[in-house]
DNA sequence: GTGATATTCAACCAAATGGTTGACGATCTA
DNA sequence: TAGATCGTCAACCATTTGGTTGAATATCAC
């Protein structure tokens, strides 16, 4: 059970993997989707999307030669109740949700995979 | 910025450093006395701290020889609020906490750093 | 000053991480 | 069937990580 705690907070740990968690937020997508906006190969995307998969803060699902990624947000609510006792955080704060979407999608020295004007926070289909 | 979120899940992701946030919980302490549970050495031990403190999740202060250690929860805020926005979590969940500590600080391969039946949680003095 | 205590530093090591490239299996399309 | 597309796998490489031990530094107690 603490091993689920390490790969969250691990998988959560690499600006390229919480990239592509902000991505999902917006609508499932196909792993060659996921891989486009970044510089580095698509092979290293999938072992990407594998990792977020194990920690399973994503699922995979294959149809035809498409896999599917969509985001599992549930998975994260250990951690998040982990980190929760250390202070006591506002409830959701969203402009300072978007700020960090704008920061981590958007840095100079990273591939801007989205624009972010669209602000469709929520729309992950069940 | 997105640097200090890499670094906040990175230092998150070890479970003797998840174990050593929740023994300053309770109170600030001194470097040896975080150590005094774990098998690892000494060296190790003083390398975690640096490692948290650099995340800023702790603080450090050297009092003659005794460098204190103590609990910056406010670090984990921006990382809790990355989280935030993935899923609508309930607010406090205080005995799910408590059982993340029974499983960090007493599994059967770690050190038994705290004995959790004192429940003073929240009494880090400032 | 001498010695004990508290802590960090440096050198070293094994394993994990994050990237690459090229080959491969599967699936769609012509 | 042939060819393009989707995605993973395997081998490789450099860097980081987490541990070790022994030496070094700084402070406290005598």
């Amino acid at each position: 059970m603490t091993d689920q705690l390490d790969s969250i907070f691990a998988a959560l740990a690499d600006p390229t993997r919480r990239a592509i968690l902000a991505m999902l937020l917006e609508d499932d997508m196909a792993v060659t989707d996921v891989a486009a906006p970044f510089k580095i190969s698509l092979a290293a995307i999938s072992r990407h999307l594998s990792l977020l998969a194990d920690a399973g803060l994503i699922a995979q699902e294959k149809r035809g030669r498409i896999n599917w990624c969509k985001l599992e947000p549930d998975a994260m609510r250990d951690a998040f109740t982990w980190m929760q006792a250390f202070g006591h955080y506002a409830p959701l704060d969203l402009d300072a949700f978007e700020r960090f979407l704008e920061a981590e999608l958007n840095p100079s020295d990273s591939p801007d995979p989205v624009h972010s004007d669209e602000n469709t926070l929520g729309g992950q289909g069940g």
